[in-house]
Order: C-alpha cells, then sequence, then structure tokens
DNA sequence: AGCTATATGTGCGTTATCGCACAGACTTTT
DNA sequence: AAAAGTCTGTGCGATAACGCACATATAGCT
C-alpha cells in the first residue's frame, strides 16, 4: 500500500521542495527518513518536541482533546507542510496531539537542526512562516466550520483535503476514525457517507472511501474546503522551486 | 468611558512592555496612539494590511464571515496581543476581518517599519512568533469549544477573554453583538445571559454587563477559557521586561 | 467452514439550537 | 409628553445532532 523505502524522496514534501538548492543542501544531510504508521502520535498535547516532521506519503491530524475525552480535529497535515511548528514559534509546546491519519513515510529533523536553521533568519524561516500562516487559515476555517455546516458538508470537506494530500484518490480510514477526527458520532458520519454513496459521489466498504465523482463532492462541500485550499496553494504552492525572491515574499517590497 | 489621550502609554501592550528597551526605543519612534471606536474595521477579509496594531484598552474581534453572511469569532485580541500578524508571517493578506469590539486606544505601526524590525531577526521577532503561537491555541480551542460546548459555557468564557483585556469589571456589549461573535443567535445569548443572572454571576442592562461573581464564572465556562489563558501567559506575560535571553526562548537552549 | 473482530445500518427518544414572530421595557429624540 | 429606536424576553414548531441499543454485514483467523 505505501511505497517502497526506495521510492521516498524528500522533495515529495512541498516545502522541502521549495527551498533554494542551496538550503535545501545543508538540510538535508540531516534529514531521516521514517515511517509514519496510522495512529501513531508523533506529539502528545504539552509534551515537548526533539523533531519536526516533514511528511510525504503520509497524513496527519492536529487534534484538540478536551478534559472528558472529546476531541476535535483542527488541521491536516500531509506533503504540503510540517509538523511541529511550535518548536521555531517559540513556544516548544502545544496543547495540542498530532496522530498520522493516513500511514506512510516523512522526514524527520532533530529539534536543534531546525532551530539552528530558523536561526539564520533565511528562506527557510520564511517560507515556515508562510505556511503557519496557511496552517492558521485551516484551524480558524475550521473553527468557523464547526459552528456552521453540517456533518454532510463536514465530511465532503474533510474527504477534499485528505485527498489532496495523496495521490491516490481511495484512503483507508473507518467512519468511526473519521467521527472522532470530525468530533461528531459515529452514526452522524455513517448517515452522511450514507447519503454521499447514494448520491453516487463517493463507495465505501470497511474502512476504504473511494470518490467517484469529484467535482460533486467539491459541489456537495461546503465553502471551508476552497478557501483552505485557495490558500495553502497562494502561500506555498505557487512557490516555484529555488526562488529566493518569491520565498522571502519580497517581489513587491520596497526594500 | 475611554481614558483620555494623556493618559494612553505604549507599555500598556503587554508586548511592547516586553521588549528589551533598545527595541523599544526603535519602535516607539514610529508607534502612533490612534483611537479604535466601536465597530471599526481594521481589516478586511482578503485586504491589503498598511498597518499593525498594539491595542492598549480596546479589543479586537477576528472574525470569519462566510458567504452567507454567517459568521465567527476565531479570537480576541486587546492589550496582550498585535493585530495584522499576516504582514510580518508574509502572507500580507488573510481570510479574516478584525473588527473593534469594545472602544478604546491602540498604537500602529507602518507596515513597511514592523518589516523591517522583523528582518532583524530580534528579540521582536521571537516575542512576536512567541504571541503568534498564543493566537493560534486560541483559534483552535475556539474550533474545539464551536463543536462540543454549550452556548452558556462559550458566553462564559467569552466574558472572561474579554474581562482579561480591560481593567474594568463591565463591558458594553449588547447581546446581538455577542450572538454575532459566538455565531449563534441572539435568543440563544439572552437565554445564557438570563441563566447567568439568575444565578447571580452577572448583571446586565441594555447593552452594559457587569461580572458579579468572577469565580462562579469561571467555574460556569468550559475549559477552553482557561487553556487559552494558560497558554498566553506562559508564552508573554511571564516574559519579565528587557530579558531578551526569556524572549529569545533560549534559557533552555544548548546553543 | 466456522468463529470472532470489526465495520456499518437503523430505530427511537432526548436535547440544543434554530428561525420566526411578537411583546414588553428602556433610551433617546423631537 | 409623545414618538421612534433599540434592547431584551418569550413562545412555538422545526431540525440537526446526540446517546443508546441492537441488528446486520464483512474480513480475517484457526
Amino acid at each position: 500500500m505505501t511505497k517502497p523505502l526506495g521510492q521516498q524522496d524528500p522533495l515529495q514534501n512541498h516545502l522541502l521542495s521549495a527551498l533554494p538548492a542551496a538550503e535545501f543542501e545543508r538540510l538535508s544531510a540531516h534529514l531521516e527518513l521514517v515511517p509514519m504508521p496510522l495512529g501513531d502520535v508523533l506529539y502528545e498535547s504539552g509534551g515537548r518536541l526533539k523533531y519536526v516532521y516533514f511528511p510525504t506519503t503520509s497524513i496527519v491530524s492536529l487534534l484538540y482533546v478536551l478534559e472528558n475525552g472529546a476531541s476535535a480535529e483542527i488541521a491536516v497535515v500531509g506533503n504540503e507542510g510540517i509538523l511541529g511548528i511550535s518548536l521555531f514559534m517559540g513556544g516548544e509546546t502545544t496543547p495540542s496531539r498530532a496522530v498520522v491519519q493516513s500511514a506512510g513515510f516523512g522526514y524527520r529533523l532533530k529539534a536543534d537542526h531546525i532551530k539552528k536553521e530558523f536561526g539564520r533568519a533565511g528562506p527557510v524561516l520564511h517560507l515556515l512562516l508562510r505556511y503557519t500562516q496557511a496552517l492558521i487559515t485551516q484551524m480558524s476555517q475550521t473553527a468557523v466550520c464547526n459552528r456552521h455546516h453540517t456533518i454532510e458538508q463536514q465530511l465532503c470537506r474533510w474527504l477534499l483535503l485528505s485527498l489532496d494530500r495523496l495521490t491516490s484518490d481511495s484512503l483507508t480510514m473507518t467512519q468511526d476514525l473519521i467521527a472522532n477526527m470530525l468530533g461528531v458520532r459515529r452514526e452522524g458520519v455513517t448517515n452522511a457517507a450514507g447519503h454521499l454513496q447514494r448520491a453516487g459521489l463517493i463507495f465505501y466498504s470497511r474502512g476504504r472511501i473511494t470518490v467517484l465523482d469529484r467535482p460533486g463532492l467539491e459541489n456537495a462541500a461546503c465553502e471551508c474546503y476552497a478557501v483552505v485550499k485557495r490558500e495553502v496553494d497562494r502561500l506555498i504552492s505557487d512557490i516555484p522551486r529555488g526562488d529566493p525572491k518569491q520565498v522571502l515574499g519580497k517581489s513587491t517590497s520596497d526594500k
């Protein structure tokens, strides 16, 4: 299911691939390929981080867990991003938990290395901050979405966000797990998923969901998906490899 | 109601007051005192920012607005913070709107100045990033809160967060406006507020809310308030004036 | 083939919130 | 003093999601 080690490449991660060659070389010496199995907890709420992670073929959920055990996903991070931003933001810890939602691989980098690199105040810093802003957008949009949209709309958004971070058009995830991510009942997901299946948008069976009609699914999703995607594209994906001007965001600046 | 100009001081803002003297001197030459009247829109969704704002006696809400006009507050910023983080994060714009929720004053700084200061990669950068992380916590906690807690719990959280950013124990805000902030119906707020009043926790009348029993209110609030407060304290307030070591977050670092 | 885990389907009463309509109370204006 | 505007209270049916209980279906194991 997951690609063999031989096919892994740090450049599959969009942040790493957007770095100028010099920066990438410096970092790549310390990048360590790691398998990221389903359910793996990269960091726990309040825990001290030892690494940052650059997913390549895996997807990771950021979860907030309440005292009573209830939880909700506040963002999804895949090959477009990085995990462990609190390391370079300066807080060292966060009240969130990071759980691998879709098994795959990623590269990790020791805390010291990312901090040192960040301290150079060069393209790496600027790129990571741009990504952080995209992440902030995703979190905010999730907050609004939780307030105003139905389970079905949110399920569509969630499926699309997850699929965008994979190469395949199907993903391995039980309705029970999805319910945990969305912070709703499993039955609620069953209802919504059943509805989407009867509408011919998806097909699912025992923990495997396949998207049959992507445009239809986008149509059934709330605007939140588009807002998040647009912002990630604007802030990250549109940066061509090794263009430090753009990475620095100085193209229109008046230095 | 609001303090006269003569009583205003940039050091009322916790970020500015946490800066080492040298950095503060450099910035203060360009700080411009501005009144921030109720309802003032500091920036619009997608709009380009000309300034960052450091509130002193005002409170500002970050709102996300949906296509159908529905909205929800994702964070509150007062004298502990700064508005316009997307300027230094590199994105230039955000999909959120910033509205003055409680009239007062603040200091603003031209976009170029904050960017230049940020580019020095010194204490200002590190402090602003720490604050940004606190803001991220607030946004995330809001997302979970929207999912799992009742209107009454959220109202308590909101009141406490707002009060912490004022010197007084009462605030000027109609239930209609609060409903807009929380993204719920006005009647829902009326219900919850009536309940809190009958319980002797607050007193309100035509747009003026006074907290009578703060411990009681904290008790009626969900944990989200405490989580956000703890994180802001940890990341910002606990930094003594002009201790660059702490601001840089290097006290435990292994340079 | 049979057993067991796990995944999904369904029904039903409960609850929180919504949407709407309108009544009362207080403030400001004229 | 009257009128107009604003803020708050209340009632009622509709709806979305919840909590729980249990039925059914499928995959994997022995």
